[in-house]
DNA sequence: CTACCGAACTGCGATAGCAC
DNA sequence: GTGCTATCGCAGTTCGGTAG
């Protein structure tokens, strides 16, 4: 202790010394002198002193935490005796000098800039004190973390909300001034209620498509090739198609689509050889995955030497193999935990389907049923299990197994369609984008009699081929 | 005594400006 | 372009005063 303990209101406190420190006093502020420029302003730091009411909350708020998190005994009031060396508390004054803003900051570590809240500080004291190491790699404060200050304060589990003042010695601010008495309302009484804030507009993204996705899209729609086309968007809500479904009593009870978000989208590529073999016995439009064996010629095979790719390109002139791209996604299944890989011909868009009347009727009379035998004081457990049912999973083995997991997913089944229904109110399939596309005619056949009437046969499919279509 | 009001206080995200 | 700093602004909380 030393012979000279700082002033606290407490008359007991247990002190706290930082054994070490990262403190600097040559880089604390300079500006400290009060200035009042032409226009009635100030712009300075006023240094602090230990015990003016913002220092004792400081010392206070972080030696409580500190003690919390060293396992100190509980009891004592803990105090910082002081900051760490090199450290000092400034109050920014900045704006009218009768009135200016205050802000106090933490200043002289080498470290970081200035703290500037309690909670910030908190990581760093803890750091300090604990780490002999110096490593500011150990320490979880949001500078030298690199991360919000909510995120800290929510992983350290740290006092959320602002602490009331406490006891002051030298309060920063001066008293109130009293207030003038509310002049008597004098009936009949007329309230004029102000305008509403107007609601801020939410920016919607600046970028309707990317260059590249438009240019990929024009192509396949010139080309014809829509397989490898994303139908649907990260976020987006839509239906995936069960792989058992979950039966019912009879097929139409059957839950074969389960709503659910995309989280994430993957393009799978795979390259396709045809096979020689197929071709030569009849031509066959089944490409097979290319291997290195497949690309071997008949004098290849003799001595089993296969060529590389480049190679087979540049002796057959062309390329035996095609490209096949597919989309993947990472279904969120709404109202459970599991996450379920789908394929292009899994999903459903949302508007696209409707759980038939038998099955409403179905999940209806089951729900009503479990709900009805349920206890409400078991009612909260119950929810838990709804989260963990897997629409996946496999059946029971017992007789009727199916039918305890139709059970089972009813409950679930249900939130999800709720959870569904209130999502499609936001939902949009896509944003104002016109497509234009020009296609370029693909030359025409010899014609074998020019005599003959060519009458063109409507086809149906070939609507989306308008060289302008607005999707 | 209680409800209400509004100023003061507090914490922290957002952002402009600057240096590199 | 990126990262840092200084500053601003907003939202939530606290607290003292007043009306009923």
């Amino acid at each position: 202790m030393l012979a000279i303990q700082p002033k606290f209101p407490d008359s007991n406190p247990t002190w706290l010394e930082f054994p070490r420190t990262d403190g600097d006093a040559s880089i604390l502020p300079t500006n400290t002198q009060k200035i009042v420029d032409h226009d009635g302003h100030v712009n300075f730091m006023r240094p602090v002193g230990l015990d003016e009411s913002t220092s004792i909350n400081w010392r206070v708020g972080v030696a409580t935490q500190l003690a919390k998190r060293m396992n100190l005994p509980e009891g004592p009031k803990y105090v910082l005796k002081t900051f760490p060396e090199g450290y000092h508390m400034y109050d920014h004054n900045k704006g009218p000098q009768s009135a200016p803003r205050h802000d106090p900051y933490l200043c002289g570590s080498v470290n970081v800039n200035r703290f500037r809240s309690v909670n910030e500080f908190i990581p760093h004291a803890l750091w300090l004190m604990q780490d002999a190491t110096m490593d500011r790699h150990n320490c979880e404060c949001k500078y030298c973390a690199k991360q919000p200050q909510r995120a800290v304060t929510a992983a350290l589990g740290l006092p959320g909300q602002r602490s009331p003042s406490v006891i002051t010695s030298a309060p920063t601010r001066g008293p109130r001034p009293p207030r003038e008495p509310r002049p008597r309302l004098t009936k009949p009484y007329a309230a004029v209620r102000p305008a509403p804030k107007p609601v801020k507009a939410l920016t919607g993204p600046q970028q309707f498509l990317t260059p590249e996705r438009n240019g990929d899209i024009m192509y396949a729609l010139a080309h014809g090739d829509d397989r490898a086309s994303r139908w649907f968007r990260k976020g987006e809500l839509v239906w995936c198609a069960l792989a058992p479904a979950i039966r019912g009593r009879t097929a139409e009870e059957d839950i074969i689509f389960w709503p659910g978000l995309v989280e994430e989208v993957h393009l799978k590529t795979q390259r396709c050889h045809e096979c020689p073999r197929m071709a030569s016995a009849k031509r066959c439009s089944r490409f097979v995955v290319c291997t290195r064996k497949h690309m071997m010629t008949a004098d290849e095979t003799r001595h089993r030497r296969p060529s590389t790719p480049r190679q087979h390109l540049r002796r057959k002139g062309r390329t035996s193999w095609k490209v096949r791209q597919w989309n993947v996604y990472k279904m969120k299944l709404l109202a459970v935990t599991h996450n379920y890989i789908v394929t292009d011909e899994q999903v459903v868009p949302y508007l696209a389907y409707a759980p038939s009347g038998q099955l409403l009727h179905a999940v209806t009379e089951v729900f009503t049923q479990i709900m009805s035998e349920i206890p409400i004081e078991e009612m909260d457990d119950n929810i838990q299990k709804v989260y963990t049912f897997d629409p996946l999973g496999p059946e029971d083995d017992m007789d009727g197994g199916f039918i305890l997991k139709f059970r089972q997913a009813v409950m679930p089944y249900t939130l999800a369609i709720e959870i569904a229904s209130n999502l499609a109110s936001y939902w949009l399939p896509t944003d104002d984008w016109n497509c234009k596309f020009t296609i370029t005619p693909p030359p025409l056949p010899p014609q074998p009699n020019r005599n003959r009437n060519c009458r063109r046969r409507h086809n149906p499919n070939n609507l989306n081929r308008h060289p302008c279509i607005r999707l």
